[in-house]
RNA sequence: GCCUCUGUAGCUCAGUUGGUAGAGCAGGGGACUGAAAAUCCCCGUGUCAUUGGUUCGAUUCCGAUCGGAGGCA
């Protein structure tokens, strides 16, 4: 037990909902720690979109370290398998050189899947049979789709409420390229252990309109830092898949096109900002090994989070 | 000054042929295991402007007052 311990690799990780502060307290405490930052956005990897998704700036690039920011195109196909892929390697090579990985980002699917080390199979995205599957459920109703997962996995279709598409089609899809039950994969990954002894600071803040003037504030920088220029830009090369589920950009096409005003539109961002950053927390509320930290308390986050930090680090090195 | 319209949830508005009211948006909560910044689910009591009157009973009808919009002068 103490030397099964002992051979998991530390991981520092840092989340939150967008705009609470992660990127520089991830930087102030890789600093002080001996650390290289590893993203974990599932937007922030794109090139091409640095000013809307929010990618740390040259200033903190050249600070620390950091891995799988920047460096994907936006048209190509991407997902969490690839994500866990590359950032297991990463994590592996940091630790390797002595160094402490510090996992920063607020795409909560990755982060847990990492963490806990989901085991993806070869029953991945399939997107011939995807595409049959949605014209199926055009034709004949989503219902029906849902009553064939019914009777595939009972279990599955239990978890998953009809009208949610795109769980409904995952499920399905991997029952019909597998011949097992996705609910059983689920289990089997559920109790895989985590190969990484994991420090987790999430950062909350109390008065949650403090948030989200946060988020209006941020939004406005971001359109006086160019977002307009670079969202024509994305929207010429139109790439979607992935990159185009991204805030600050596919709101902006409707004023492109004269649809609204620009002020309509960076309404419709900071809304939608606010909107997700609710669901991250709500999120990262579930995940009961976070250490919370809070943005408006009298101390800072790192004179919060350094301690939980240096703590969990001593525990580490017995 | 006169006339008309209008005042209902944080916002935009429905509605009650008189028995104290409901949508959208905002907001809140939740779910989430290969597109996740996506996708989905749940949550609506508010002096129905104020004040008199009619009525068993008024937010709903009538009058006055105070806001707002428009028209005539």
């Amino acid at each position: 037990m103490m030397k099964k311990q002992q051979t998991k690799i530390p991981v520092l990780a840092v989340v939150g909902p967008t705009a609470s502060g992660k990127t520089g307290l991830a930087i102030e405490l890789a600093k002080e720690l001996g650390g290289e930052i590893v993203s974990c956005d599932s937007m922030q990897i794109y090139r091409g979109m640095k000013i809307g998704t929010a990618q740390p700036t040259d200033e903190e690039l050249a600070a620390v370290p950091h891995h799988l920011v920047g460096f994907q195109e936006p048209s190509e196909p991407f997902s969490v398998s690839d994500y866990v892929q590359l950032a297991e390697r990463v994590v592996e090579d940091i630790h390797a050189r002595g160094h402490l990985p510090v996992l920063c980002g607020g795409t909560g699917l990755y982060a847990r899947s990492l963490l806990s080390g989901l085991p993806f199979d070869e029953f991945g995205r399939d997107d011939a049979l995807r595409a049959r599957l949605q014209a199926e459920a055009d034709e004949k109703g989503t219902e029906a789709l849902y009553r064939q997962l019914e009777e595939l996995d009972p279990e599955a279709a239990e978890k998953i409420h009809p009208n949610n598409r795109p769980r409904l089609f995952r499920a399905l899809e991997y029952c019909l390229l597998s011949g097992k039950k996705f609910s059983d994969w689920q289990k089997e990954a559920a109790a895989m252990p985590s190969p990484y002894d994991v420090c987790m600071l999430g950062i909350d803040y109390h008065d949650r309109a403090a948030l989200y003037a946060r988020i209006d504030k941020r939004v406005e920088i971001m359109f006086q830092e160019g977002l307009e220029e670079e969202a024509r830009a994305y929207f010429a090369a139109f790439p979607g898949g992935t990159s185009g589920q991204a805030i600050g950009y596919k709101e902006l096409f409707p004023y492109f096109r004269g649809d609204c005003t620009l002020e309509e539109a960076k309404e419709t961002i900071c809304r939608e900002t606010r909107h997700y950053a609710k669901r991250q927390l709500t999120w990262f509320r579930r995940e009961k090994e976070i250490h919370w930290i809070y943005g408006d308390e009298p101390q800072s986050l790192k004179e919060q989070g350094l301690p939980i930090a240096l703590h969990w680090m001593g525990e580490n090195r017995l």
